[in-house]
DNA sequence: GTCTATAGACGGATAGAC
DNA sequence: GTCTATCCGTCTATAGAC
């Protein structure tokens, strides 16, 4: 009854915000202006201001109101594989589907700008910005340390450096497939099949490899997961 | 006889290369202006525009410095393999050494500023500005290509699309664990054992790992490299 | 809540003396 | 080649009318 379809408050708040996550993507947090963003919204310039307070609360919002969902259906996955495992550690194959899964999805949505978002958020993992590296740590902290924990657990021979330095691997391959395929032209022309729906497979099956190669350091060729599961 | 120790001219300029190689790691390419730039050289802000022209050529020229050297050890690299071969195909694992190798190489070189290069590098393949990342394409260019054939010969019943592909993750993979290490704070005090030098070994058996994992599309466990080597 | 107008700081680039 | 001084554009943020 109270004006549904359109209301003025919110609707502005959101028109910025998603002009502003395209916009980021593509020009970056610095070289894009309040102006340009309020441009593309179709809303006053002060806008921002008043709704935001500042451009730094406005990215962190950007920011924040994917990131929570996305982290929390991450949470979601592990903890539903660690109820129906009941004690039983989790295969490493699971746990790594639990943690990059959700966000790979959220890589395929073009219609809800989940794409969109993901490519930003595989760029600023290298971001400079002293504010937005501290504000992602914070928002990792308690997933990170999660799926560490469920990895460590899976992986039982294995020395948590050597884990930790792969996962560190693996947000590599996968912040950078999915923030630099269409970004970056090193390999413009070459994809006959860029499908991202088709990225899913790929990269796991990649990831695993990885994960589950050989350890380099010991030289007696002792596995990261046991078995010959890898061949 | 003629000024041996310390000429004016070039002097300059490589002051002004080194501050701002140094202030692009730190706060990234918008965000580093001329006038931080040439403080920290301490030289004058207009020595920048008299030497290099404009701060975009400077940028082209902070890169195109070192990344000369790095694409052309990466060459000499895949020649000598490949004359050593004589027309054999290569294994696969010598090529990935020879692209990332020089890589970790420079990444490892604290005395003459190359990790400090290799983090900037490896931040820039997801930098959204369009003038950089052109340049970067047209530089990458040559190498690519060689590195992809040799890789395609070295993998014959590989479809090209996906060692595209893995190759993809490789390089997302190895930027990110030289430009992310300490830059991040994600895995902030997690890391026991961050020696760079450690780096390289690790990074080579992920990558490897990878590389070498079983084919997602095929249903029929079909291998990435024929043989159980990887496992 | 939305607008116009503007303050105040900083950006890149250049002119011209030395 | 190096310097000072300055132009002119753009930025974020805010004050205050509506």
């Amino acid at each position: 009854m109270t004006t549904p379809p359109v209301r003025p408050g919110p609707e502005t708040r959101n028109r910025i915000l998603d002009a502003a996550e395209e916009l980021f993507v593509e020009h970056g947090l610095d070289a894009t202006s309040m102006r340009m963003i309020t441009t593309k919204a179709g809303v006053n310039l002060a806008a921002v201001n008043y709704h935001f307070g500042s451009k730094g609360s406005l990215i962190q919002e950007v920011f924040q109101r994917r990131l929570t969902d996305l982290n929390r259906a991450r949470l979601a996955a592990l903890d539903a594989l660690e109820r129906q495992a009941g004690g039983v550690p989790l295969k490493p194959s699971k746990v790594v589907e639990g943690f990059f899964g959700p966000a790979l999805e959220m890589a395929c949505d073009t219609e809800h700008g989940g794409r969109t978002f993901m490519q930003l958020l595989g760029r600023t993992y290298t971001e400079p910005n002293a504010f937005v590296r501290q504000f992602l740590a914070e928002e990792y902290a308690e997933v990170l340390d999660r799926f560490l924990g469920a990895l460590y657990r899976s992986l039982p021979g294995v020395p948590h450096e050597e884990i930790l330095w792969r996962f560190h691997f693996m947000m590599g391959a996968t912040s950078y497939a999915i923030a630099g395929t269409d970004a970056l032209q090193l390999f413009a022309g070459k994809f006959d099949d860029a499908d991202p729906s088709r990225l899913m497979p790929r990269l796991m099956s990649f990831l695993l490899g990885g994960l589950r190669a050989p350890l380099a350091d010991n030289g007696h060729g002792r596995q990261a997961k046991g078995g010959p599961k890898a061949a």
